[in-house]
DNA sequence: TGCCCGTTAGTCATAATATGACTATACATA
DNA sequence: TATGTATAGTCATATTATGACTAACGGGCA
């Protein structure tokens, strides 16, 4: 017996989200995703959890199939409409979504837990690296920032990009700070 | 044909980091891992995980079966050890974790690229919300450092809680900004 | 003394997600 | 005309999440 309560995931809501606008197709989904730059917090590099989530959401009656067209012969594509239960859902998720945090496991903090196994020095030598990839991910997020500016999209279009931002650069000046005290002794140990 | 680069995993990684430690079996893994507050950076609450990811170093050949006890009548338990491969896996899946930040989907910036689903009113509320979550786990993670402090555990035993409280009080510091903008008028939209 | 409850130790089954390989049409262009 | 790229999706398998279930042992209490 699947439980009451849905299942959600980043994907689903965003999928469910685009749906609010209009009915598509699983392709224009991501077609948008990628375009409006949103598949840097869902992730459909592997497109085929766009299908599998679709299915779900179907199954579960937060969608249903709007038509499904065979444009000449082209290979055909079924639209899906959200209903109201989906609507009510996907509020319903929105509100734990922004209001609670999630338990959730990154690999970085598991990785920490484990610097016993490694040598100070080592470790130094790759959070240098670390360093560097992250001073070049605000780069490219400023970079970025920069192009929406210009378009004049609006703030609350891209508000997840700056979170995002605020994360990197809280993560870059920690790191930061535990190479300093690794390269000063404060932290070490042996083995 | 499965991929010659056997998947990583927090959990993965903090069974071969006690196994590295000596031979024990699934329960007592996880008792440590509760014991030593590593629960927060690995997913144990679903405790068929463990075996599930046993299951799959065993077959990769990153561990092997030390032997099979059977004290008295009890259940019997399989105790691992850690193969030559097993600790090779482990170093380069730390090295690139701690050198490479991942490609994660958390989330809260999902929820925030909906935004313009919900109300500015109604964000605010829930941000409000996580606000008062956010600060009682930092009170929280405060009185678990007084123990540990007082026990004079070695940081380096600790440091992911660093880590995570940086990253938490980061996110509160956001997240009270924004509150700060919706309130003034700053960041708004209709709908 | 007998029973229940918590701890120890693990299995079975299903859902959901990640990942890669594959099919097939239409259109642009070298 | 051949070839690649964009469109639109399916099939298959691996991994992880989640809940239900089995079973032995030891301590406490009615």
């Amino acid at each position: 017996m699947p439980p009451r309560t849905h299942k959600r995931s980043p994907l689903a809501v965003q999928l469910l989200l685009l749906l609010l606008e209009e009915p598509m197709h699983a392709y224009r989904m991501q077609q948008l995703i990628r375009e409006r730059h949103k598949d840097t917090v869902v992730n459909i590099a592997q497109r085929n959890s766009v299908y599998q989530t679709l299915d779900r959401l179907l199954r579960d009656g937060l969608i249903e199939v709007h038509e499904t067209e065979q444009t000449g012969n082209r290979p055909r594509s079924t639209t899906y409409r959200i209903t109201d239960e989906g609507r009510e859902t996907l509020l319903s998720w929105l509100r734990t979504m922004l209001s609670t945090p999630a338990r959730e496991f990154p690999e970085f903090p598991a990785a920490l837990a484990s610097l016993p196994a490694l040598t100070p020095e080592s470790v130094r030598e790759l959070l240098d690296g670390r360093v560097a990839k992250l001073r070049r991910t605000l780069a490219r997020m400023d970079d970025e920032k920069r192009l929406t500016d210009g378009m004049g999209l609006h703030r609350v279009f891209t508000i997840e990009d700056e979170y995002r931002r605020a994360m990197v650069e809280a993560e870059l000046a920690w790191v930061m700070a535990v190479i300093a005290d690794l390269v000063e002794g404060r932290l070490t140990w042996h083995r």
